[in-house]
DNA sequence: TTCCAGGGGTAGA
DNA sequence: TCTACCCATGGA
């Protein structure tokens, strides 16, 4: 059992469920008693299982992380689960001053300043990068079955419970190949941009995490991004929102039905109409279109 | 059948 | 920078 001290406001449940990611493979939810669960490779190749749970004290919240593997883990190991943790649930970003602004504008956001706002994300950006590609010019019912299948196909199953598996590493995907993504995986158009990501980090060609840390300008983060084919303007963004950048709204269909209906009267606005509704709202413009939409 | 979904690549202007 | 056109997949 593992522990973090979680200093509040942190709404545990609320982020979890901030976006979609958390119906993505290898992650889910349990309600009774309210679990976080993933099944995680670490490192060192041992396939474990992952829950969390949050429990209300004082003036913070106690994370309680449970793992569940065939051999005892190690310290290193124990020390890669919690940063792993920290990380998807971004427990070392400072949301203050999203949290003066949610204050300040009462009639957009309900309950941010109650400890909303850290949208969960995956351990590496190549699984993030992989889901967004998911997201792309589809259902969100269809992108749900690409990545389980994703998961399903290619990750290395929990020794204790086979069904269950991790998300696949950038080698185990590039050394899938063509054919088991055409038959089995079917991300259509999107096999190619996936593989090719794949193998430009299986073969040394890109250091994708390197950019997790990278102290860049969001510019040319962004540029980064973009150069990983199949990653557009709307991919980019989200990318960049789940890298902890919220500049940028990544507008899709979802942006504009919600737009259209709330500030433009029924009449479809172009891209930068939208973007100047969120003006305003500098630094925190991707959150503060998200709660206006969902909060 | 046709359209299109939490778009993006490419060619051509 | 902007615009057509094309793109695999599967549900409506």
């Amino acid at each position: 059992m593992l522990e973090i001290t979680v200093a509040k406001p942190y709404l545990f449940k609320e982020n979890i469920h901030g976006h979609g990611w958390i119906a993505l493979a290898p992650c889910s939810w349990h309600d009774e008693p309210g679990v976080f669960r993933r099944v995680e490779r670490l490192s060192t190749g041992k396939v474990v299982l992952l829950d969390v749970t949050g429990a209300e004290t004082g003036d913070s919240v106690q994370l309680r992380l449970e793992v569940q593997a065939v051999q005892p883990i190690t310290n290193a190991e124990k020390a890669e689960i919690l940063q792993s943790v920290r990380f998807m649930l971004r427990l070392d970003e400072d949301f203050s001053a999203f949290y003066a602004l949610a204050a300040a504008h009462p009639e957009l956001w309900k309950s941010v300043g109650r400890g909303r706002g850290r949208l969960l994300r995956s351990p590496s950006l190549f699984e993030d990068v992989v889901k967004t590609i998911c997201t792309t010019n589809t259902t969100w019912a269809q992108t749900k079955q690409m990545v389980s299948r994703i998961v399903n196909t290619l990750g290395d199953p929990l020794p204790s419970s086979p069904n269950l598996r991790a998300f696949p590493t950038a080698t185990q995907v590039a050394e899938a190949g063509e054919g088991i993504f055409e038959k089995e995986i079917r991300l259509g158009y999107r096999n190619a941009y996936v593989l090719q990501l794949a193998r430009d980090i299986a073969e040394g060609r890109r250091d994708l995490e390197s950019l997790k840390t990278a102290a860049l300008p969001s510019k040319e983060l962004k540029k980064a991004l973009k150069s990983i084919k199949g990653v557009g303007d709307y991919a980019a963004n989200t990318l960049l929102m789940l890298l902890g950048n919220y500049e940028a709204l990544a507008i899709d269909s979802a942006t504009r039905e919600f737009t259209t209906k709330k500030y433009f009267n029924g009449t479809l606005p172009t891209d930068k109409e939208i973007a100047a509704i969120y003006e305003p709202f500098g630094n925190w413009k991707y959150l503060a279109y998200w709660f206006d939409m969902i909060d």
